[in-house]
DNA sequence: TGAATACCTGACGTTGACGTCAGGGTCGAT
DNA sequence: ATCGACCCTGACGTCAACGTCAGGTATTCA
């Protein structure tokens, strides 16, 4: 295939990912992630283990989810992946289907929901600081105005 | 004055405020907040105490920021207002308070950056998300449009 | 083939943000 | 004055998300 099975060991896929191994070790214990294995019992991780990484952390710093709440993100959207792979598949059928894309879009419009939450309350912060900002750059126009007597 | 002085107990306070006593009795202990106290040591919170509390919550689910953090902007914010009580006194000389103002400008500034970065983050994951979202409809669609032959 | 390096699995330690409990003090109404 | 409800200060417990360390294994490269 075109795609370069670069895989990688625990220690510089800990360093591309910026974590610790450790953490690459305890995601895999929540059931986070499953990298491949040697014969011999060392992990291999490949660009989609990293892109899975990079996705847990965006799930823990930007929407605060706990590893827990994140296992159930990605659950939800493995299960979307299995949906699309048995939509191609010939042996499930046209009722099934529609379900499971059904389901897959109500998971999705959850977590929009929760997104789409917590973007209001960042602008309504954010609207609030710029009042301050607006303020403050008042009362110094001010001061250099009445400076310029 | 018109503001009526209603003053709660802790457990009033912390009901209201939807935190916990200990987390309330945490938070002064770490500088963030400095409710009244009585003659025998009780405290006793005010409006402004609560808003306060509301306001270190927000920073904390909203922004993901630790107590540390928050102490500093807290800090930062009183700061502001101590520069605005300076400017209305005239024992105050008129480059002192620009500095004073200027300092303020760039504390907000600077929290606003941040927000201002978690919210386009945000918002590509929102787009990423809606992405998905149309996709999956599609798909949906197609399924429905096939089974309508 | 052997040494250097990277990795493995327990298992105990740490940090932040509180929870909880004991033993005693305070307040407001009766 | 006193009684019950509320509150105080330690001090130890807890939970998530790792950090760290020991004792042994896998891989790789000369």
């Amino acid at each position: 295939m075109g795609s370069e099975d670069r895989l990688l060991g625990i220690g510089a896929a800990a360093q591309q990912a910026g974590v610790s191994e450790r953490a690459l070790r305890y995601y895999q214990q929540l059931g986070l992630l499953a990298p491949m294995c040697t014969a011999g019992g060392l992990r291999r991780y490949s660009d989609a283990d990293l892109a899975r990484v990079a996705h847990i952390r965006e799930l823990q710093t930007l929407l605060g989810l706990n590893l827990d709440e994140i296992a159930a993100v990605l659950r939800d959207e493995d299960r979307v992946a299995e949906i699309k792979a048995a939509y191609h598949d010939h042996r499930t059928g046209a009722g099934e289907r529609r379900e499971l894309v059904r389901e897959s879009l109500a998971i999705h419009a959850t977590l929009r929901a929760q997104v789409q939450a917590k973007r209001a309350a960042l602008d309504d912060f954010l609207a609030d600081l710029d009042q301050r900002l607006a303020r403050i750059a008042d009362t110094l126009a001010d001061l250099d105005a009445a400076s310029a007597d």
